[in-house]
DNA sequence: ACCCAGGTGGCCC
DNA sequence: GGGCCACATGGG
């Protein structure tokens, strides 16, 4: 099955996604850090403690203190590393005066360069931001992204996230949107179907999907 | 009482 | 470059 097929069907299944689920770019990336390692269900009731509190945005980050902060967005877990992750973006953001829109004019490389730099900021996350805030056209991997396509026996095998996403961003239009919802009807499988269960109850790929058992 | 979740950095080899 | 581990909460 080629790769395009695979999304097609994904897409006729689910539905559109339309990811990401913030209400701001800024959420956005405040979102890829904290959603590390953690349910999303988890992110959502930090978020929703740093709106109560008007702590979503850059200054209010910034000058509140790590305990404090620790303490809002603790539900979502690994919260000390979090805080100083949070931190260490706002002042990426510094340089560029706070402001998304003096991002628009940097290459997506040097932007995805400058955002490895940043201490707790790895590739996912950073293509997470580069993607879903910035709307540029890179390709997210996760480990729900891997485990399917291994299943599946679509793409390269044992491969690194580089190599991963090569082989996305090789075989698909470059089109942000697509694969915007892409990645999030690969997450929405990865929840929703078996990737890790040997049984698969409701998978778009119907019998022909190789974890589908009846 | 486990196991896992929309990862990353440090340390070791 | 890969294999482990800590980081921590909440839900199955």
């Amino acid at each position: 099955m080629e790769l395009l097929e695979f999304y097609e069907r994904l897409l006729a299944f689910y539905g559109a996604q339309s990811w990401w689920p913030a209400q701001t770019p800024f959420e956005v990336m405040a979102g890829a850090v904290l959603t590390q390692g953690t349910s999303w269900k988890n992110v959502e009731k930090a978020i929703s403690n740093l709106n109560k509190l008007s702590l979503l945005s850059p200054d209010s980050i910034r000058y509140t203190s790590d305990e404090e902060l620790a303490d809002v967005i603790r539900p979502c877990g690994f919260y000390m590393v979090k805080t100083q992750r949070l931190k260490n973006l706002m002042d990426w953001l510094q340089r560029y005066d706070d402001n998304l829109a003096k991002l628009a004019c940097k290459e997506t490389s040097t932007l995805r360069r400058e955002l490895l730099e940043v201490k707790g900021i790895g590739k996912e996350t950073a293509d997470t931001i580069l993607l879903y805030a910035l709307g540029r056209p890179v390709f997210v991997i996760d480990a729900y992204t891997r485990r399917i396509l291994e299943r599946l026996g679509i793409g390269p095998t044992n491969a690194s996230y580089d190599e991963l996403q090569e082989f996305f961003e090789g075989n698909l239009p470059p089109d942000p949107q697509l694969f915007n919802e892409f990645h999030a009807l690969i997450v929405k499988l990865g929840k929703d179907a078996c990737t890790k269960r040997p049984l698969c109850l409701r998978c778009p790929l119907g019998n022909t999907c190789p974890f589908y058992q009846s």
